[in-house]
RNA sequence: CGGGGUGUGGCGCAGUUUGGUAGCGCACUCGCUUUGGGAGCGAGGGGCCGUGGGUUCGAAUCCCGCCACCCCGACCA
């Protein structure tokens, strides 16, 4: 027989598993934090979950621990389950190792850098691609060896320029990534959509209502790329969905619909006008209707200069780009769809270089000959219509139409999206919402195995490039976020199998066959398998314990005070706030029903 | 990096305008009472008032510098 530990703390009882209040490491607080804002952030640090040690870092406490572990438990589960296998790197990297791969000058100040007493310096990583692929390459080398995906659980240290909102975005955070090894792209595809849908099971155990979107790549570089969102208020991700179809994408990656092509020749030939002082939109349409004319902010054409700077060029290139007038131009969605290619709006040194562009006066119909790059939203649609600048001090053309006055050199999506926005596939209104980002899976190629030669050698003795996957779970975010989906005025309010128990027991009042008949049934339910906690404090008022079991969120409250002198025990949900009063002798049976719906 | 704000016990705050040797609520300790919605009374413990300098008989308070933190924006898997 095994020795049972003593235990120290646990006032004398063999309750060793049950979280006790007695005896747990807790105190909450009456006030929010001064310096927190969004729900989760305060809640969980009302509750005694974490405690902030820095901008952007947080400590942990016993509560907070159990949550973690119950997320990190059915990340664990899924990525075992395709076949993923759990590896564990260093936070701690030496410059070398994200040297070779550019990014210890590319991730700039968002690196924690540091040194030893050697002064050899080192990073905190911010995310593990080098590693990863630098392992596979020492123990793989033949095409025999793959697929294979690996992952980890880890700390990740970003030097945010500014962390906020609690634990959605630390500088110091666990994240789990992983990473799929495959010869070729149908490899690649089959990983993806395993990841996929493990990463739909994770969100949905988790008890997560979110959305999967299209996306950028972003800094990664990379292809098809999608993000799991979960939509709350304080998200910092703007999505769209559409209101028909199951269309949703980030607002940086997203296609909306155009209007049907008009064709060029239906229009009344092109006419110059005198606008003197109409340099903004408002003033031209202001100018042009009191010419008689029916003119619009929607019906003029706004060209905006751009700069660029592709990755192997030195200088920046000239880039216009025309939208309609009552659209703002969305530098972020450009910037989405250009990577690699670094656009910020031009300056007046840019202007200065190209004298045919006249600021506020600037058409299209001239930016060909001037060999000046020129892109339309696909809102101005081929043979549409316009009032726009005639390249001359004080003057507009109107009747300019897109291919018979100009021809742009392409289209490119840069309107900032507006909620009513019609879906490109089935044409409907499409709706603006924020979300928080829990994952983002995408098909990352061949750059790390380029980058560091990671080739496996094939039936011919060929080596081939492998082909990656990166797919990323912000865990300690989802705790975050999860919080943030569920809680309500009184508290937070777990999930079952999420919080940090499944039933909070409540013993109330000073005699002292409550907390025998509480103590027993904690027992019981430990007995069974149930995750317990245990408000058994002595002299501390019923309505202080209400308060700490509603804001600390367990899903089953079970009530053992006024009502035993009945016989009976009150079973509550913390969600719905449903209650029942059940015989003492039913309690147990009734609660292990619930938990295991 | 730009704009706004705040630094006073573990937490939330007052006191600063008008200088006089630090206070309230919560939490904590002890005693008595109380026990189904953040209890009452009494007695306690705990604070170089962010930091450096200056003015003054005397500075949390006035002056100058610095630092830190929070919020909004820029930026950011």
């Amino acid at each position: 027989m095994v020795p049972q530990p003593a235990n120290l703390f646990s006032g004398g009882t063999n309750l060793i598993p049950v979280l006790r209040l007695s005896t747990l490491f807790l105190r909450t607080l009456r006030d929010d934090p001064a310096d927190a804002e969004v729900p989760s952030h305060k809640l969980l640090v009302r509750a005694g979950y974490v405690r902030r040690v820095a901008p952007g870092i947080y400590s942990w406490l016993p509560l907070g621990m159990k949550v973690l572990a119950n997320v990190e438990r059915v990340v664990r589960e899924e990525m075992d389950a395709i076949g993923s296998q759990e590896v564990h790197f260093p936070a701690l990297i030496p410059r070398e190792i994200y040297e070779a791969s550019g990014r210890w000058s590319d991730y700039g100040d968002l690196l924690f850098k540091l040194h030893d007493r050697k002064d050899v310096d080192y990073l905190l990583a911010p995310t593990h691609e080098e590693l990863f692929t630098l392992l596979v390459k020492g123990e793989y080398s033949s095409y025999k060896d793959y697929p294979l995906a690996l992952y980890q659980i880890q700390i990740k240290y970003r030097d945010e320029a500014r962390p906020r909102a609690g634990i959605l975005r630390g500088r110091e955070f666990i994240m789990k990534d992983s990473y799929s090894f495959d010869l070729n792209h149908e490899g690649l595809e089959k990983a993806y959509y395993a990841h996929r849908d493990a990463y739909e099971r994770i969100f949905t155990r988790l008890g997560f209502t979110y959305k999967i979107v299209f996306a950028v790549s972003g800094a990664m570089g990379g292809s098809a790329s999608e993000e799991f969102l979960a939509p709350a208020p304080s998200g910092e991700d703007t999505f769209v969905q559409c209101t028909n179809c199951d269309y949703a994408a980030n607002t940086e990656a997203v296609e909306i619909a155009a209007p049907p092509p008009h064709d060029p020749s239906e229009h009344p030939p092109q006419q110059v006008l005198d606008t003197p002082d109409t340099p903004t939109i408002d003033t031209l349409v202001e100018r042009m209707q009191s010419l008689g004319h029916d003119t619009t902010a929607a019906t003029t054409l706004k060209n905006v200069v751009l700069r660029t700077k592709a990755p192997s060029d030195d200088d920046w290139q000239l880039l216009v780009v025309g939208v309609p007038g009552d659209r703002e131009v969305d530098l972020k969605r450009i910037g989405g769809q250009l990577e690699p290619v670094l656009v910020e709006q031009a300056g007046p040194a840019d202007l200065a270089k190209a004298p045919a562009l006249v600021a506020g006066y600037i058409g299209p119909q001239i930016l060909a000959e001037h060999e000046i790059r020129y892109l339309v939203d696909p809102l101005v649609v081929e043979g549409s219509s316009w009032v726009t600048g005639a390249n001359q001090q004080g003057k507009h053309a109107a009747n300019v139409v897109r291919g018979r006055d100009f021809v742009p050199d392409g289209e490119l999506g840069a309107v900032e999206i507006r909620d009513g926005d019609r879906c490109s596939r089935c044409g409907s209104a499409l709706e603006i919402a924020r979300g928080i980002e829990l994952g983002h899976v995408f098909q990352l190629g061949t750059k790390y195995a380029e980058t560091f030669g990671l080739t496996a050698l094939d039936q011919n003795g060929k080596p081939v490039t492998v082909t990656m996957g990166s797919y990323g779970v912000g865990v300690t975010r989802a705790v975050a976020a999860l919080a943030e989906q569920t809680y309500d005025e009184k508290g937070l309010c777990w999930p079952l199998g999420i919080g940090p128990a499944d039933v909070h027991i409540v013993a109330t009042g000073k005699d002292e066959s409550v907390f025998e008949t509480a103590d027993r049934i904690a027992l019981e339910l430990d007995a069974a398998g149930v995750r317990i906690m245990y408000d058994d404090r002595r002299g501390v008022s019923p309505g202080v314990k209400f308060k700490d079991a509603e804001l600390i969120g367990v899903p089953k409250i079970v009530i053992v005070g006024r009502g035993l002198a009945d016989g009976v025990v009150e079973l509550r949900d913390r969600k719905s706030d449903a209650r029942r009063e059940l015989p003492v002798a039913d309690i147990v049976g009734a609660v292990i029903n619930e938990v295991r719906d």
